[in-house]
DNA sequence: TAGAGTTGGATACTGCCGCTGTCCAAGTGG
DNA sequence: CCACTTGGACAGCGGCAGTATCCAACTCTA
């Protein structure tokens, strides 16, 4: 397939392919001439996948080009290059929203840091969660755990540990699914991939169902009026 | 207290909070002179709002614009004032996701969100959430949980509602504590801005415990290395 | 083989968005 | 009294995701 057959079957605008060819999110096709590339099915997956990234996960080029980056590289060993991969996904839309007022907000921040940093070791120590103990230190994930927990906080609202298990456990089950949905590819890129895509693609479904349930509670409490 | 303090408690700078005033996202302080205003407590209450909006949220100014008209109209009842203003929050990062590549890729897309919507049919019907199935047409959270689960199917992974229901419940016993939350404030507007900081800041908390169940999971199949 | 169309490639531009800097005349406060 | 601040207006910035244009070299079709 060459590039006009790609544009139109992946319904992206020629022009933006050759965006992602030259911003490095996809691969260039192989030269069959001095001016001809011909692409393969693969480049297809990789641009439904690109644009997922952005529009449905709504990363920016350069993370794609990152997260991508890591998908590819096959001398990795199987558990660093995923999740390397994972870990390049962005963990919240805009990391700088903290303040910065005076000294009394700040100190009022480092209290919730504080106060959500053992919320969550307590957490993890309760669900057995030994690997993400270990990894703590060093994980974009957890961090952004305890910085949405100090938000919560801040705000009033001291979210306990024991509210947050179940949550837990259900989002482990879900993490088994997703593995086992991975590992029904050959390829190890096209396992990546497929992770990478579950993990994105799950969120926006976690929260609809959390303003569903809204909804419904709203209207048990105060009607349809 | 004037600008310059309004500023140096938020930690906006003056050239933005002067932005949001312009954009309608503040409101004007008490005028005190030709050229002078007080403000109070509740500008910097909503200051910290709408940054939490735009920048935890990841609102664009013109949304967070219209959730607040919701917040602030006291002609509404509280019902819909609150259905209003959590129906107004984004539900999906970028909506324009969607391929329109040639008829078999249409087809496809259509396939996926007719099951999709039976899904979801069969889980609210198996929740027993009325109040969800009758705004069903209308609910943009609806509408959102169908197009996730669509896209999940049309990447090969056709989620069963057995599997959501345990999520939903929890998501709702989630609202119940969000709404607790909520009435513990007085005025009405207090109690609408509550429970929108609440609806938004949820997610990331969610979104990252995801992520620790994944990074868990991966390290138990494959090991650390 | 002629002529229309396509290719990879480079470069410059558009439009949106969240600010930010500058200027101003009218007031304020020590 | 005079430096500073205020509300207000407006232009500009920087980043980002495309998009448009042009090009010479090539390919396909008639």
């Amino acid at each position: 397939m060459r590039l006009a057959e790609l544009g139109e079957r992946s319904g992206v605008p020629i022009a933006t392919i050759k965006y992602y060819l030259r911003e490095g999110l996809l691969a260039p096709g192989e030269r069959i001439g001095p001016r001809t590339s011909e692409y393969g099915e693969e480049h297809l997956r990789r641009l439904r996948l690109v644009r997922a990234l952005i529009h449905v996960g709504g990363l920016p080029v350069a993370k794609v080009r990152e997260v991508l980056g890591f998908v590819d590289d096959e001398s990795l060993g199987r558990t660093i290059r995923l999740g390397a991969a994972l870990w390049a996904l962005p963990q919240e839309p805009h990391p700088d929203g903290a303040s910065e007022g005076d000294a009394s907000q700040d100190a009022e921040a480092d209290d919730a840091h504080e106060a959500a940093l053992g919320e969550v070791d307590r957490l993890t120590a309760s669900l057995g969660w030994e690997a993400v103990r270990q990894l703590a230190p060093i994980s974009p994930s957890h961090a952004s755990l305890v910085a949405a927990m100090a938000a919560l906080r801040r705000i009033g609202y001291p979210w306990r540990s024991e509210l947050l298990a179940p949550h837990a456990e259900l989002m482990h089950q879900v993490a088994v699914l997703e593995f086992d949905f991975m590992e029904t590819f050959d390829s190890a890129t096209e396992q990546v991939e497929a992770a990478v895509a579950a993990a994105l693609l799950f969120e926006p479904m976690l929260r609809a169902l959390h303003r569903l349930a809204q909804e419904e509670e709203s209207v048990r409490r105060y009607g349809m009026s």
